[in-house]
DNA sequence: AAGTTTGTAACTTTAATTGTTACGTGGTGG
DNA sequence: CCACCACGTAACAATTAAAGTTACAAACTT
């Protein structure tokens, strides 16, 4: 099965634009995700709705945080992208007469729903500020790398990255 | 994401044929789950290996349970199923360069990581005697359409399922 | 008025499960 | 021993959802 990355990209474009000069237009986000610029418009678009990230358009436009990291929860993006699935397994058929599907397929549920409810809970208790500290204190690890990590801050850092072809996105 | 239904699958077949007469063949049991009968091979062909399920060809040949209900977790069948991948949801990049994306990977693989770890231990902890033992409490409780549920039990019901294009299985 | 950027529709690509056809293999029974 | 039955499996098509792409309209800036 496919899997759904647009919550792990989302974090990780909130997170680079709490720094940014005033707006990251779509191409230079779709760069450092060395991705499309419209998958980057449908994808922000969206959580624009929710409040959460704001677009301006012509010279000097781009896309602007809304709300301070410490406002935003992984739980607050997973809903504003519309909570997509979670699970890549689930009963073949949710309503079933035969007395020992139904067994089942409570069985399953009752795991998954378990389950989905600790995520939920999770996502609801991390806050992009908690994240953007964990990469604080890898930064401090890593002082000799420090240029590459805010590669949204300055023009040259992305155009390195799209010559090179690198997985630093 | 399209989602994997094989475990739903297989749970529902496991019970039926723990009371079904020697062999059910996979044209039988395909017709239960309204599919067709090469996944039905391809599918308990998995679990053959790990010993869950025997197989017999020619006449009166098919599938039979190789253990009894009170000895088959669902975690055994998830393992016998090749542990398919649980999460529709995941990381964009699992080895990124940029930290900024190392600490959302890890944010979001600790979640992971706590939800596959809830999952594993709930399907160890039901066997197939307990679904069968919640089915046999539903059977109670609607006695009128108990002949229904035993569908593979007698190939009347399966014949009648078919032609009915019901939703039976 | 020209240029830049978002907004969006429509289509293609990709990857995974599931479905299907076809044929081989082995076992049963008359 | 021969017809038949059922599993075993390869090869391919259908289905589905995310992601990528192209094209163009709309809005804003200078």
């Amino acid at each position: 099965m496919r899997q759904d990355h647009r919550l792990s990209r989302v974090l990780h474009v909130l997170i680079h634009l709490d720094r940014h000069r005033p707006h990251a237009t779509s191409d230079e986000i779709a760069m450092m995700l060395r991705t499309n610029p419209v998958v980057v418009r449908r994808t922000l678009g969206g959580l624009k709705k929710s409040g959460l990230v704001s677009s301006e358009k012509g010279h000097g436009g781009g896309w602007q945080l809304a709300r301070d990291l410490a406002d935003i929860t992984l739980r607050d993006i997973y809903n504003a992208l519309g909570e997509p699935p979670l699970f890549a397994i689930g009963n073949a058929d949710e309503q079933p007469r035969c007395l020992v599907e139904q067994a089942v397929n409570d069985a399953i549920d009752d795991t998954l729903d378990l389950a989905r409810t600790l995520m939920m809970d999770r996502f609801a208790s991390i806050t992009l500020a908690d994240i953007a500290a964990d990469f604080d204190h890898r930064l401090k690890d890593y002082p000799e790398e420090a240029r590459r990590f805010g590669h949204i801050r300055d023009d040259d850092a992305v155009k390195e990255d799209r010559q090179e072809g690198s997985k630093a996105g």
